[in-house]
DNA sequence: ATGAAAGCGCTAACAC
DNA sequence: GTGTTAGCGCTTTCAT
């Protein structure tokens, strides 16, 4: 491999001008422009990255943390940011989490070590405070994860106020004995809770009661969504909720399927609320009522303010896209 | 930043000592270890991977092409070789193409520049024998993709077969008048080639005819599903395919949703042949009949054929479960 | 077992 | 405009 060095001999000039070609620096004659030139095509030369960010300590990639890339809002979200990184110059570190606080903390460790030089989190596992002390490493941003009181800039919508809504849709609609899933664990702090909070809220002011037996944690799949079925045909009648928040389609597809196989009804045994108003869930057998999440805006945006902040500007988040909305079609 | 030099200094020792303390070199005395680990500990100290890397040549991180992550076999694809690399101790840099040959060209000069070590291409678009010139830069795999003749590894099911097969089978129940698409350009060397030899070659034992109008290239969306869908309406009665052969599960649910909203049956006024297996199918209005594919064992074989060429090993690619399989449901 | 010192390929003062 | 030179943080001979 060819270096500077060897570039700058061939043209007959030193390795500093040939920096300066490189950093299209001002004040180079057209002459020599034209001998380097030259000599890199002969020599097929490329700088290497590696070096040059060893020197300047300016870095081109950009992290991406998702608990699942197989989860379509991920996979659109990914694109969304990868196609405006690239956009402004960068590159994307993908790393999924699977929900472990570890594979997080990694990626936090690469923040350090500058393989990335920006982060944005659209999950987080880990303590908030701690993931706070790596900013002094680099920029990080929060995308679609919510965290209250954060200093770390948070690219958002308002779930709880969406999840409050479609709850209260379920309300209006009739139902009164609905279900509740989520990704997360429903421990404090953890992810999911600003949706809960929704749900909770609009219970709580139709007077509505929450059922243990009418709780999902942790369910992400359409098996997850299988197994939710089954329990819940489990029930004894009387005791059977009659709706069910899902937070995913995956899941409000697995419950469906479920459903339809052993030959209940959608909605009038089970209404089903979905979240993320995937491609396939205007074709399903019974169309899905569900919430559409603005995902490209919410990666464009998270981007340009994590890029903003490498390139030491300031970006003002443009949050008029940032708006979740009700989907509704047969499921419920 | 702390550096290896702060941590030499504070632990009384020389930076040698510390660089094969970080390499666990044998014979450093257990003393000196532990003087070490304070010192890292008290600093906060975490190499830096690029220092690291300018010096032994040596780096961690794995390109992934893929032509679009929302595809979920792409993001599938992305999942298994993530979780694969990270196993073996690598990460991922994951780029679109969108099907631009500069895309690639870019991932192939981030090989040249040592930002990644080595390269799984899951889409090419470019020519392969200039793709072959970049393998003196590192090791690449093609993974999915097919390219007779090339020196580059391969990771692959036999496609022409599956295709060859699954148009016999529309043949075998009677469709005689079959359409056909392609996320390819149809041109000779681009991808989607292996798909249309194997239909081919079952139209032509059957002596069916292709007809220029029942030729979709260049397709992968549902939207695009939707275009053929209307194309297909436009077409006189007695110029309309009676089945389609889609190559893409989003495009096959296209296509499938747009006639079900025309008040069409599936598959009595058009019989639809997915690929893919995705999760989704089996839960459309009309379940796809459709090919699924292997992508754990995809990723994972092209993870281990790379991480072996990239470690200088060799390692024998298990074929057992490179199969492609036909699933049988309703939509044809 | 430990240390001194020479780079890896590049950038950025500083000098002319 | 162009060249000289001192590092960036680490690994790796080569001594001892």
């Amino acid at each position: 491999m060819a270096t500077i060095k060897d570039v700058a001999k061939k043209a007959g000039l030193s390795v500093s001008t040939v920096s300066r070609y490189l950093n299209d620096h001002p004040y180079i004659s057209d002459d020599k422009k034209k001998r380097i030139k030259a000599a890199m095509d002969e020599l097929n030369y490329s700088p290497s990255m590696v070096a040059t960010q060893l020197r300047s300590k300016k870095g081109t990639m950009i992290g991406i943390l998702v608990s699942r890339i197989t989860n379509p809002f991920f996979s659109y979200l990914v694109d969304s940011i990868e196609k405006n990184s690239k956009l402004l110059g960068y590159n994307v570190l993908v790393m999924q989490t699977y929900d472990d606080p570890a594979a997080e903390l990694k990626m936090l460790e690469m923040l350090k070590q500058q393989v990335i030089t920006g982060l944005i989190m659209c999950s987080v596992e880990g303590n908030p405070d701690v993931i706070e002390t790596y900013q002094q490493y680099g920029p990080i941003v929060f995308c679609n994860e919510r965290i209250p009181g954060s200093t770390i800039p948070q690219v958002y919508t308002d779930q709880e106020q969406a999840t409050f809504e479609a709850t209260n849709y379920l309300i209006g609609k009739g139902y009164k004995k609905i279900a509740y899933c989520t990704g997360g664990s429903l421990t404090k702090g953890g992810h999911g809770n600003a949706r809960t909070a929704g749900f909770e809220k609009a219970l709580l002011e139709s007077k509505l009661t929450m059922k243990k037996d009418w709780i999902f944690k942790e369910v992400h799949t359409i098996a997850d969504g299988h197994q939710i079925a089954e329990k819940i045909l489990s029930l004894p009648e009387s005791n059977r909720p009659d709706a069910i928040f899902t937070g995913s389609d995956e899941v409000a597809s697995g419950i469906l399927q479920k459903f339809l196989q052993v030959g209940k009804k959608v909605p009038e045994d089970l209404a089903i609320m979905g979240f993320d108003n995937q491609p396939f869930t205007a074709m399903l057998a019974v169309k899905l009522t569900t919430i559409a999440q603005p995902v490209d805006a919410l990666g464009r945006e998270a981007t340009k303010v994590l890029v903003a902040q490498i390139e030491e500007a300031t970006y003002q988040i443009d949050t008029t896209e940032l708006k979740l909305e009700l989907i509704e079609r047969e499921s419920a």
